[in-house]
DNA sequence: TTAAGTGTATTAAGTGATATAATACACTTA
DNA sequence: TAAGTGTATTATATCACTTAATACACTTAA
């Protein structure tokens, strides 16, 4: 496990998944969660590769995915930056969770699990863990 | 996409992810929603390759894990057998619905949303559909 | 103008997961 | 004995992922 902070990123990167994935879903929280200010210069891929010990390449393919997203712009010769959008970063957020939300009600589906079954497990763990979510 | 009934089991094949991952998430899913009764046996290895137009060892594969789920029940000579034990089953479903909840719980939780905007989406989703779920 | 720092593109190579193919073995049943 | 089981092995092929080494175009500041 490797934790490392790349100015006001934070990412902690293993073997369990892609390199690139795990820097574009990292990415993607801390702009999503506003950890990372609108507008902001992202690391440089260079910088970023050399902190996180990887290949440039590896970063680029998530930057590249990032810019797709609209969560961030590139300018030629100066750098990276968070979309200064706040609409931009809403409707990503919005699109992605509809995704995930549709995937995990298959899964569910797939087991033979109601709606119901979901929330009281849920419950019975935010009990457990006193409120643990709930923002 | 390929579409194949065989015995009691149906199968939707694609590209989209390993195939053995698609064998054992189908399979697993017609064993938890009793689609497939206890104690039936399953197709033979060399038989769902061949209706799958796919790989015994591909079958294998899935097969193996499978009854590390502890769903099914492998007989040397005679065939493979979905387990007769409700149990089994029952605590199989519960194991993986956990998991996939708690991941989906970290996706969400890194878009920076809560459980009731969850909710709310969900509620949504199912008006317009009309109960597309509940049971 | 120059140097340093940007994103970008290309080519080559290596590794591991996935899948196929061919074959063989041990076991069970009819 | 023959046919049908699961299982194991070896070889091969493809693809995704990652690294490496370079090079180019652009921007900014010295």
């Amino acid at each position: 496990m490797e934790e490392q902070q790349v100015g006001s990123l934070h990412f902690h990167i293993d073997f369990s998944q892609p390199l690139y994935e795990q820097i574009l879903d990292q990415a993607r929280s801390a702009i999503a969660k506003g950890e990372i200010a609108l507008g902001d210069k992202m690391p440089s891929v260079r910088e970023l590769a050399q902190e996180l010990r990887i290949n440039p390449n590896t970063v680029m393919r998530a930057y590249q995915e990032l810019e797709r997203d609209g969560l961030t712009e590139k300018r030629r010769g100066q750098g990276t930056y968070v979309t200064s959008s706040p609409e931009h970063v809403a409707s990503f957020r919005t699109e992605l969770a509809a995704r995930y939300i549709d995937s995990f009600m298959e899964q569910m589906e797939s087991l033979g699990l109601s709606w119901e079954d979901i929330e009281k497990y849920i419950r019975r763990k935010q009990d457990a863990a006193q409120g643990g979510l709930g923002s």
